[in-house]
DNA sequence: GACAGTTTTTGACGCTTCGTCATATTATTG
DNA sequence: CAATAATATGACGAAGCGTCAAAAACTGTC
């Protein structure tokens, strides 16, 4: 009975683990900038170049942990997914799932910026772009089955057929814009502006009331809405934040 | 008779532009990663140590550009402000103005999208970093006083005053996110998405329709509207445009 | 125009980090 | 156990940042 990997391939894979947990360590403690590949090696113990035997530059090894991150993002969305509601709330699910895990990990939220600056993204070998393209693409396709099943069951006007993907960009794209912004350190709050994650919510439910999308948010106590369900979906990261506080 | 400024300050503003207009030549021909500050000073004949005397550190220079950018965009959102249309269509204005000037000057947005990761904004002096503030505060400043005046002539509910930065923030990170999402080098196109200028028009345009500002893109050629409006206010981007093509 | 004092410029230098590669070490196989 | 293959190592070269002592330029005075 063969195994599908190899003793050996094996190792290779739980020590690429090791690695990424040991860059991670050094990110959340002491930012980006601290982060070299000669840290890393120390940390885990092993030699530089054994650390480019695994990653092909530092950009490379920072890509992959941003693959991580979007593959949490991917489980949220998932997660999202399967909320037990009209296809709205499945929507905007997803918008809160996005808005909670920025909050309990603001790092990761960097990180995913970070890798779309294309000076950046340069030094990044084209396998490893690759795979972090096909992992936002997921999320991207599990956007556009929500909207999908909204035009089918007559939440959202058939009319709309041709917009989808627009209106997945929209959604998507106001989400990224706000948590960016939050996630530098702009100083929102003293130009005026309030929490991000409660101007979103405002914000993501007015965009799709704008799109007619049912049942309206002046038909609902989107107040409640959130609440319900960010703690039917999201009690755990909640309670993280919860912590944190 | 005194001048406000000695011969001597004078000149040294003049070589500060210099620099800048250097370090500018520079990205635009190779982009940020060739871009040091070796190289800025070879170009413009003088050493790096004068280089050091105007700028505190690499990122510092980069800020300074950055300002300059965020000057242009307050130029564009003025003019858009001095559009001759209803509140909504002078909102729309500065939408337009700035998907323009994106589309016109890509580099200018990468480089402003730089300067919103904290592992650079780490490593710019206190000073420039308030500058480039009080800069990007002026713009929501302009779009504010507009969603003001909306509310004040009835063609926002003025239920909405208590919402006026929500409403600022909402289209500023849909703006922003968008531009960002197009800039890096995300194939967009490739995962089934339109041109990004036309998804955010319409996006934008949904967006307000869902604060019932009036009157609504539904009432409205919103094709014809775009054109009118770009032609009107900003003809010289459309002809840079134009000869790029 | 010579001289002293001040300001500005210069580029060699120290330091950090990246990524490479010849060599050393370990593992595998006959 | 020897030969060979695979892997790990860290010294090294290159690139770039930012500094600072010394050189050059400028300024005002007699």
């Amino acid at each position: 009975m063969m195994p599908t990997l190899t003793r050996k391939q094996r190792e290779l894979l739980e020590r690429e683990e090791l690695i990424l947990d040991a860059a991670q360590t050094i990110l959340y403690q002491h930012g980006y900038n601290y982060l070299t590949m000669e840290r890393v090696a120390e940390t885990v113990e092993y030699s530089k170049g054994t650390i480019y035997n695994h990653f092909a530059s530092k950009e490379d090894l920072v890509c992959s942990l941003c693959c991580r991150y979007i593959t949490n993002l991917i489980e949220v969305c998932e997660h999202a997914y399967q909320y037990r509601g009209c296809t709205r709330e499945r929507y905007l699910a997803i918008g809160i799932g996005y808005s909670l895990y920025h909050q309990s990990h603001p790092m990761d939220s960097q990180i995913i910026q970070t890798l779309k600056n294309n000076a950046v993204r340069e030094k990044v070998s084209e396998e490893k772009l690759a795979e972090m393209q096909s992992l936002e693409h997921k999320i991207t396709k599990i956007a556009h089955s929500i909207v999908q099943q909204a035009i089918d069951c007559n939440d959202l006007d058939k009319k709309l057929l041709d917009h989808i993907s627009t209106i997945v960009f929209g959604f998507w794209s106001m989400h990224y814009g706000s948590l960016l912004l939050d996630q530098s350190d702009i100083p929102l709050h003293q130009l005026g502006f309030s929490p991000v994650v409660k101007m979103l919510w405002k914000n993501a439910n007015t965009y799709l009331d704008g799109y007619q999308w049912q049942p309206l948010s002046t038909a609902t106590d989107s107040k409640k809405l959130f609440d319900k369900i960010s703690s039917t979906l999201f009690d755990n990261e909640i309670n993280k934040l919860k912590q944190n506080i």
